[in-house]
RNA sequence: GACGCGUUGGCAGAUUGGUUAUGCAUCGGAUUGCAAAUCCGAACAACUCGGUUCGAUUCCGGGAUGCGUCUCCA
C-alpha cells in the first residue's frame, strides 16, 4: 500500500489514483532564463523516480511538465544578450533539453509552453473577470481579488493579515485594490516587450495563471499529483489553487507533493543568490547515474546540502553497486532464466521502503546488502544464486531509474576512451624512456634531460645508476 | 512578525517506545604472488532541559540552533 506524503493534508495519505489504474500528474517546470541548476536537476530527478515507480506499480502515467518561456527575467536577460526574446528562451530550452536527458528523465506526456497556452490563459482570466473573482486595477493590469476565495491559505497554512507585502511595482496599492492581490495579466511598459492580445489590451500573462491553464487543459479540474520545489508552496501553489476553485468550484488535486531545496553555502541554491550550479558543468564531473545516486541518498524532502566533497563519496559508494551490476551484463546466463519469477526476502524491503513515501536511501541500503550477498556468493562458488541476486539487484536498480540503456552506452563509452588514454600514455612512456636510453648512450645530454622532465610529467621518476642499465 | 521543516556516530543518512540501518572513512583479521576488489570483526550516535513511561534518540512541552517561504525562484 503506497502511502504518499500529502503537502494538503500534512501527513503520509495512502495512494488511491481517480481512475483506476490511471495516474495524471503535473509538475512545475523550468522558467527558462538560464541553463539548468542542480536543483532543478534535484526537483525533477525526485518526480522521476515517483513516476518510475508509480508506472511499474503497473499505472498508465500522464505525466505534465510545463515551460515557462514568458516572464520578466527571460525578457531582460534576453534584451541584456541582444537576442530576439524569441531565439533566446529557445536556445535555453534546447540547452535544459540536452542537459535533462543527461540524467535519464523520463520524458513528460505533454511538455507546453506557456506561449503556446496563450489563449487558454486568456479564456480563464476572462471567466475569473466574470465570475467577480478578479478586477481590471488602475494601472490596466489585471488582478485576482484574493479575499473573495474564502479558502486562501490552506495549503500554505498562511493567513492574509500574516503576509509581509514586499516593493515591487505590483505590490503597489496605487494599482491594485489590495496588497495581497496578484497579478494574472501585465499589460506592456516599455516598447521592446514581447506581447500578446488580449481584451484588457497588449500584454503577457503573470506567473502563476500559466499552471492553472496548463492544468486544466492537459489535466482537467480533477488529477492526482501536482508537484514542484517546496519553494513554490507559496505563493505559486497557493494562488493556483485559488484560480483553478475559483474557475471551477470541483478543482481537486488529490496529492500535493513538495520536494525539498538544495542547499549551497547554507542557502537555498537559486541564481538570484548567484550561487548557482549549471547542470552542464557538474555533468563534467558525475554522470546521470552518480548524480540520480546522490540525490536519491537523501529523502526527497529534505533539504540536502551539496558540495563536491560529499558527491564525490556518494560516486565511490555508487560504484559498489555500478560494478556489481556490470559483472552481471558480462556474464549473464541464459541458463538461469527460470530464476526470474523467484522472489528474494530484499525485494519485500525494498518495497516496503519505497511504499512508505518513497523512502530511496533506506531503499539503497537494500540494494547494498544484496550487492554484499552476491559477493558471498561468488566467494563460494554458487553461480546460480550469484545470478539470481545479480539480476534481482539490476531490477531493483532500475525502478530506480539506474542503468538506463542509454547511461549504460554512456558508460561503457567512458571508460573505453579512459582505457585508450591509458594504452596512449604507456605507449608514449615507452617511447621517451628508449630516447632518453638513446640520447644517454651518444652522451646528448640536453636531449635526455629534456626527455626526464617530460617523463616526470607522466609521473614517472628517472633514477639512473649506470651505463649498464642501459639497453 | 507569521507559517512550515529540521537537529542521529569522523562524514553522509535511514529507522525505532526495549533488540545490527546502510555507505564512505578509521582500526584489527581473512583472502590474494603484489595490488585492487571482496569477506569477517571492532570502535564511534541521537542539540538541551523538563514531563509521560518499568524503559524515551523515538511520544508530549519549554529552550537553543539551522533551513525554507511570506506575491520574481525547482
Amino acid at each position: 500500500m503506497l502511502k504518499i506524503f500529502n503537502t494538503l493534508t500534512r501527513k503520509k495519505d495512502i495512494f488511491q489514483s481517480i481512475k483506476k489504474n490511471k495516474v495524471g500528474i503535473y509538475v512545475c517546470g523550468v522558467t527558462v532564463y538560464d541553463l539548468c541548476h542542480l536543483g532543478h536537476a534535484r526537483t525533477f530527478l525526485v518526480f522521476d523516480m515517483i513516476i518510475r515507480y508509480l508506472k511499474y506499480c503497473n499505472y498508465e502515467v500522464n505525466y505534465v511538465r510545463n515551460i515557462t518561456d514568458i516572464d520578466d527575467k527571460i525578457i531582460f536577460k534576453s534584451i541584456q544578450k541582444k537576442e530576439n526574446f524569441i531565439d533566446f528562451s529557445n536556445r535555453m530550452i534546447l540547452e535544459m533539453n540536452k542537459d535533462l536527458s543527461m540524467i535519464n528523465l523520463i520524458q513528460p506526456n505533454a511538455e507546453p509552453k506557456v506561449s503556446n497556452c496563450i489563449s487558454n490563459i486568456i479564456n480563464m482570466i476572462s471567466k475569473l473577470i466574470g465570475k467577480g473573482y478578479a478586477y481590471i486595477g488602475k494601472s490596466g493590469d489585471v488582478f485576482f481579488s484574493v479575499k473573495k476565495y474564502t479558502n486562501y491559505g490552506q495549503i500554505s497554512n498562511q493567513t492574509i493579515q500574516n503576509l509581509q507585502s514586499k516593493n515591487s511595482f505590483y505590490s503597489d496599492l496605487s494599482v491594485k485594490n489590495n496588497f495581497e492581490d496578484f497579478v494574472l495579466w501585465k499589460l506592456i511598459k516599455e516598447k521592446n516587450e514581447p506581447y500578446w492580445f488580449s481584451p484588457w489590451g497588449k500584454g503577457r500573462p503573470g506567473w502563476h495563471i500559466e499552471c492553472s491553464a496548463i492544468t486544466e487543459k492537459y489535466l482537467g479540474y480533477k488529477f492526482d499529483i501536482h508537484g514542484g520545489g517546496i519553494d513554490l508552496l507559496f505563493p505559486h501553489h497557493e494562488n493556483e489553487v485559488a484560480q483553478n476553485s475559483c474557475y471551477n468550484k470541483d478543482f481537486c488535486v488529490s496529492y500535493w507533493i513538495h520536494a525539498g531545496l538544495l542547499i549551497i553555502n547554507n542557502s537555498k541554491m537559486s541564481k538570484s543568490l548567484e550561487n548557482s550550479l549549471f547542470l552542464k558543468n557538474i555533468l563534467k564531473k558525475f554522470d546521470g547515474d552518480e548524480i540520480r545516486f546522490f540525490f536519491l541518498s537523501a529523502h526527497y524532502r529534505s533539504p540536502l546540502e551539496y558540495f563536491e566533497e560529499k558527491i564525490k563519496k556518494s560516486k565511490e559508494s555508487f560504484k559498489k553497486i555500478r560494478s556489481a551490476v556490470l559483472f552481471f551484463n558480462s556474464s549473464s546466463c541464459s541458463s538461469y532464466t527460470n530464476f526470474f519469477s523467484i522472489s528474494i526476502e530484499e525485494e519485500k524491503h525494498f518495497h516496503n521502503a519505497m511504499e512508505n513515501d518513497f523512502n530511496t536511501p533506506k531503499a539503497l541500503s537494500v540494494l547494498f546488502s544484496i550487492v554484499r550477498k552476491i559477493n558471498i556468493f561468488k566467494k563460494n562458488k554458487d553461480p546460480k544464486n550469484v545470478f539470481l541476486y545479480s539480476f534481482k539487484l539490476k531490477e531493483l536498480s532500475k525502478i530506480l531509474g539506474f542503468f538506463t540503456k542509454k547511461s549504460m552506452s554512456l558508460y561503457k563509452e567512458k571508460i573505453n576512451k579512459k582505457k585508450l588514454k591509458e594504452n596512449k600514455k604507456i605507449k608514449d612512456i615507452h617511447l621517451l624512456i628508449k630516447l632518453r636510453n638513446k640520447a644517454r648512450k651518444n652522451k646528448n645530454w640536453d636531449l635526455s634531460d629534456l626527455l626526464k622532465k617530460k617523463l616526470l610529467k607522466f609521473g614517472v621518476v628517472i633514477e639512473d645508476k649506470s651505463y649498464k642499465d642501459l639497453e
